[in-house]
DNA sequence: GCCGTTTTCGGCCCGACTGTTTTCAGTCG
């Protein structure tokens, strides 16, 4: 939630609801986060995680849950969370004691939760001990000497803290996973090459594909006598910048990025990309980045344990223990055993056995979860039943909708993209140049697309006389104006093939109310020409928040057009700058029978590429072949955007 | 705050690490 305001959303002049899923959801995960600070029952705390999650992946509408009751219904939703989100939707009023817990909190301390070492209870300490309200406060109490005497605090307490500080101010921020991806497939390389290490696997959010990540995990299989000559091994490679420590079991270092071969480069953003993230100025920071790492050294036997405790998620693990539980077993990192007086590797001799991932979840009568569904987002239920999907692969890609060519912002000639196209294997290509109003990205006028369109149906008769399985579609990206309106004429836009309608005047949007964004938003998508709308939210990954929408009541209206038969497809953009939409809709877009388009919005060759990060994203959300238009061939995309 | 064929109380996932302690609390994943 990096960047959102701590303030409770102010309610829609027109209700009920008042509020949306997503305003709630991030309400009570809001209201958890200050209860933890307030000292309140830990318990207490995580029923309010809990159920910020719960409504967060709702498939159904709230309102109506609130209105029949039903909302009661929801496992984790009880009286005290029912009632109030409740009076929230239905009346526009947030429980006083929300809003008093919100006024009370100094938003200091909110910040002070990001330094590592500093938790809740700490805070507190701080806090009511020597009146310390903002990470400035505690930096000053820190440098006065003023932490080390308290209860509990100590010198060493007092110079992590301090360090802490530095660290988050000169780094705050998770990495991006096309960035994490890279250091943890190189480091993963460097240590599987190494003498000793039988086998190595990434672990933690990396491996589970989320779109950030806050540091690498790996585990590696080494056997007891060869541990010490792998840590030292590791400690020497090219690449760590810093040792934070070694043990028996665990080496934990920082990278930085001379441990690649090649120099650093971002390769070609496009300007509103640019504009979010800052510049120059951040692709300084970027080169000059670094990542923590934590390798785990634990022998053959024991490694699939090791590898799905630490690929997580943390909500995915604690539903697995459960599971075990009602098995009459315990699982954790070393094992999945009857309960024991024995700890660690000790316990793991009692162990039932397992060679891989897929043993462990077959003890407990469930299919094998692939890690990127590991979130408990439903993944339990529908593989205890046998009912997981057929995830999405790269090799089901024939074709992506939305690409740049040098007709606007784009680096590469329609020629040379269709040529990169073929290469991947692809039998299909969508060119989607920006419109006339986005001036900064040189936006095409009417005649240039309409030519570009002649030409595109030229070189598609060429290759269906040479019996080439390939074709171009002529698509634009539509700026959606402030009033919802498309930027080109009705009479344009339905000569072409197809219409990517785009929000790109973020300013504008961003200082906007949801309901006014998404009744825009609705319009536009009621144009007859709309058939895909590009990245959904505008977000950047850690260089904005995008405007807010009510993304359910757009999908909605989505799925009605699609019901009735009509194309309307949401954009699940692929640059790892933006993945949006996000993972966490995907499986509620396909729910309802909303078709999603992977969308690479390539500005190269080389953005094509990105196209990896797409699928990586759509198989997080749940989605299949059948949920995607990229898998279909080209004569059933001619189909379905009813091409001539 | 939620939950319940041990249902109105007493539990709530588990272990490592760190720094503070002298047996443990807080933080982290």
């Amino acid at each position: 939630m990096a960047g959102s305001s701590w303030k409770l959303p102010k309610a829609r002049p027109n209700g009920p609801p008042y509020f949306s899923r997503n305003q709630i959801s991030v309400a009570l995960h809001q209201m958890a986060v200050l209860l933890e600070l307030s000292g309140a029952n830990m318990f207490r705390t995580r029923s309010y995680q809990n159920g910020s999650r719960i409504i967060g992946s709702l498939s159904q509408d709230l309102g109506e849950l609130v209105v029949s009751g039903e909302l009661f219904e929801l496992k984790g939703i009880g009286k005290g969370l029912g009632s109030a989100i409740s009076q929230a939707v239905g009346e526009g009023r947030w429980p006083e004691d929300w809003v008093d817990l919100h006024n009370q909190t100094p938003s200091g301390l909110i910040e002070m939760l990001g330094i590592p070492g500093v938790g809740p209870k700490k805070i507190k300490i701080l806090n009511e001990e020597l009146g310390v309200q903002s990470v400035a406060d505690l930096q000053e109490a820190c440098v006065k000497n003023e932490i080390s005497p308290l209860k509990g605090f100590g010198s060493k307490s007092q110079q992590r803290i301090l360090d802490g500080i530095d660290l988050l101010a000169r780094f705050s921020e998770r990495r991006r996973l096309d960035i994490g991806l890279r250091y943890g497939h190189t480091f993963l390389t460097m240590i599987n090459g190494l003498n000793g290490v039988e086998k190595a696997e990434l672990a933690g959010s990396a491996r589970r594909r989320r779109e950030t990540i806050g540091d690498l995990d790996i585990v590696a299989a080494v056997e007891p006598q060869n541990v010490d000559s792998v840590t030292q091994s590791i400690l020497s490679m090219k690449g760590i910048a810093d040792v934070k420590g070694a043990g028996d079991s665990k080496v934990s270092v920082i990278l930085d990025t001379s441990i690649f071969e090649d120099s650093f480069s971002l390769g070609h953003l496009d300007a509103n990309v640019l504009d979010a993230i800052g510049g120059d100025d951040y692709e300084q920071l970027e080169s000059g980045g670094t990542i923590d790492v934590q390798v785990r050294l634990v022998p053959r036997h024991v490694f699939p344990y090791t590898l799905a405790y630490f690929t997580g998620s943390k909500e995915h693990n604690i539903r697995m223990r459960q599971v075990a539980q009602n098995n009459g077993l315990k699982l954790n990192e070393f094992g999945l055993m009857p309960e024991t007086e024995l700890t660690g590797l000790d316990a793991a001799a009692t162990s039932l056995p397992a060679t891989d991932e897929e043993d462990i979840y077959r003890h407990l009568g469930m299919k094998f979860v692939t890690p990127e569904l590991r979130e408990d987002m439903g993944e339990i239920e529908a593989s205890a039943s046998g009912k997981l999907p057929e995830l999405v692969t790269l090799s089901d890609i024939k074709g992506s909708l939305h690409n740049h060519t040098t007709m606007s912002d784009g680096e590469a000639s329609l020629e040379e993209m269709a040529d990169a196209a073929q290469r991947m294997g692809w039998s299909w290509l969508g060119i989607a140049d920006h419109s006339p109003t986005l001036v900064i990205a040189n936006g095409a006028s009417a005649e240039d697309l309409i030519s570009q369109h002649n030409k595109m149906n030229k070189y598609n008769n060429k290759w269906e006389e040479d019996g080439v399985d390939f074709r171009l579609f002529s698509g634009v990206e539509s700026d959606i104006l402030e009033d919802g309106s498309l930027d080109h004429s009705d009479d344009v836009l339905s000569k072409i093939d197809y219409v990517v309608a785009s929000v790109h005047a973020m300013a504008k949007w961003r200082g906007r109310d949801e309901s006014q964004n998404t009744e825009d938003l609705l319009k536009c998508l009621d144009h007859p020409s709309t058939t895909v709308l590009g990245h959904p939210t505008g977000r950047i990954l850690q260089g904005r928040d995008g405007y807010e929408i009510d993304i359910h009541t757009i999908l909605e209206h989505m799925s009605e057009f699609n019901n009735d038969g009509v194309l309307k497809a949401i954009e699940l953009n692929a640059s790892p700058y933006r993945l949006d939409l996000d993972w966490r809709l995907c499986k509620h877009a396909k729910e309802l029978g909303v078709p999603v388009t992977i969308n690479p919005d390539a500005h190269s060759i080389r953005g094509l590429g990105d196209i990896d990060y797409g699928v990586m994203i759509a198989r997080k959300g749940w989605l299949e072949k059948d949920d995607i238009l990229n898998a279909l061939s080209a004569s059933e995309m001619v189909e379905r955007l009813g091409v001539n």
